[in-house]
DNA sequence: CATGCAGTTCAAAACGGCTTGAACTATATG
DNA sequence: CATATAGTTCAAGCCGTTTTGAACTGCATG
C-alpha cells in the first residue's frame, strides 16, 4: 500500500494538473468512446481517470488533472454517481468527498443506453403509426402509400429487435471479458 | 403514368410547400432515426420524402416541400447519391435532374455505418495500445496500471465484436422483412 | 457566529455543427 | 453567343449543447 501513497503524493509526473502523456491518451480515448455512445466526452474522461488511477480522487484533483472547471466537475460527478458509474466515498480524516470508478461500468452504462434507445424507438413507432392512421383516414391516400408507411413501421420493429440482440450479446461478451481479467 | 402526373400536379394537399400532416410526421420520424444513427436529420427527411412519394422529385420540389435552402438541398442530395441511397435520374423532356429513393437503403446505410464505426474503433484501439506502450516504457508504471490499460483494450475488442454481430443480425432481419413485403 | 473550504447552481460565453443565401459555374436553348 | 435556369460552393450566421466562473448554500471548526 505504501506504493499507492507514494504514487499519489510524489511519483514524478503525478503532480496535479499534469497527466502523464499515456494517461492523457487513454483518458481521451475513453472520452471519445463515451461521446460516440451519446454521452458527454468529459463524463468519459472523468471515469477513465478514476479507473486508471485506481485511487479515490477529490473533485479538486480531477479539476486540476483534466483542466476542467469547478462547476463542470461537480455536474459531471453528479451524473456519473447517479448512473452508478462512480462511487462517492468519504475518506477517514478527509474533509472532502472522494470518487472512485465503479468497474461495473458496462452494466450501468448499458442500462442507461437501453432506456434511451428503447424509448426512442417507441416514439418513432408511435409517430409512424399516427402517420398511417391519418393517411388511412384521408380518401386521397393510395393503397401503395399506406404500404410504404407499413414498411417503415416494420423497419422500426427490426431495428428494435436487432438492438435488443445487440445489448444482450454485449452483456454476455463484456461479462465474460471481465471474468477473464479478474482471474 | 397519367396518374403520376395528376398526383404531382393537382392532387389536393400535394401543392409544393405543403406536406400533408402525416407526411410531415413520417418524414420527421425518419429524420429522427437517421440523426440517431449519426447522420444529418435532413438527410433522412429528404430520403423519406422521396420514398413516400414514390415519384422522382426535383431539387426545387424538395426544397419547397421540406422548407430547405437551395444550397442545403444540393449538398444533402449529393450525400445521398454518393451513398447510393438516392438515384439521380433525368426525365425525358425534363430540364432538371430528378431524384428517387433507393429502396435498398438499409444495405447502403449499413455500409456507411460500418466504415465509420470500424475506423472509429480501430482508432480507439490504436490510442489505447499507444498509451500502454508508453506506460510500459516508463519505470514508474505499476503492473496494475498496465493491467487496467489492457482491460480497456479488451473492452474495445468486445465493442467491435458486438457491433459486428449487430450489423450482421440487422442485415438478416431487414432482408427478411423486405422479402415479406415484396411478396 | 465568523471563517473557510466543499460543493451546487445557473446565466453567460464558448464551441461546433448545420443551414442559409449570395456569388459563382455548368448546361441547355433559341 | 446571349440568356435563362439548374446546380455548386462556401463564408457568415444561427442554434443547440457544453463549459465556465462567480455567486450562493451547506457544513464543520475555532
Amino acid at each position: 500500500m505504501k506504493g499507492y501513497l507514494w504514487t499519489q503524493a510524489e511519483a514524478p509526473g503525478t503532480e496535479p494538473g499534469h497527466l502523464r502523456p499515456w494517461e492523457a491518451i487513454a483518458v481521451d480515448a475513453v472520452g471519445n468512446v463515451i461521446e460516440f455512445w451519446g454521452f458527454k466526452r468529459n463524463q468519459g474522461r472523468v471515469w477513465a481517470l478514476l479507473y486508471l488511477r485506481d485511487v479515490a480522487l477529490t473533485a479538486a484533483e480531477i479539476e486540476a488533472e483534466l483542466s476542467l472547471s469547478k462547476g463542470g466537475v461537480s455536474m459531471l460527478l453528479k451524473d456519473l454517481e447517479r448512473w452508478g458509474v462512480a462511487l462517492r466515498v468519504r475518506g477517514p480524516q478527509d474533509a472532502a468527498w472522494r470518487y472512485e470508478a465503479e468497474t461495473e461500468l458496462l452494466k450501468m452504462a448499458r442500462r442507461v443506453v437501453e432506456e434511451r434507445e428503447f424509448s426512442f424507438i417507441e416514439r418513432v413507432r408511435a409517430d409512424l403509426q399516427e402517420a398511417r392512421r391519418l393517411a388511412e383516414a384521408d380518401p386521397h391516400t393510395s393503397r401503395a402509400m399506406v404500404q410504404r408507411l407499413l414498411k417503415m413501421e416494420a423497419l422500426a420493429d427490426a431495428m428494435e429487435k436487432a438492438l435488443k440482440l445487440f445489448l444482450r450479446t454485449s452483456r454476455l461478451d463484456v461479462t465474460h471479458l471481465f471474468e477473464v481479467f479478474r482471474g
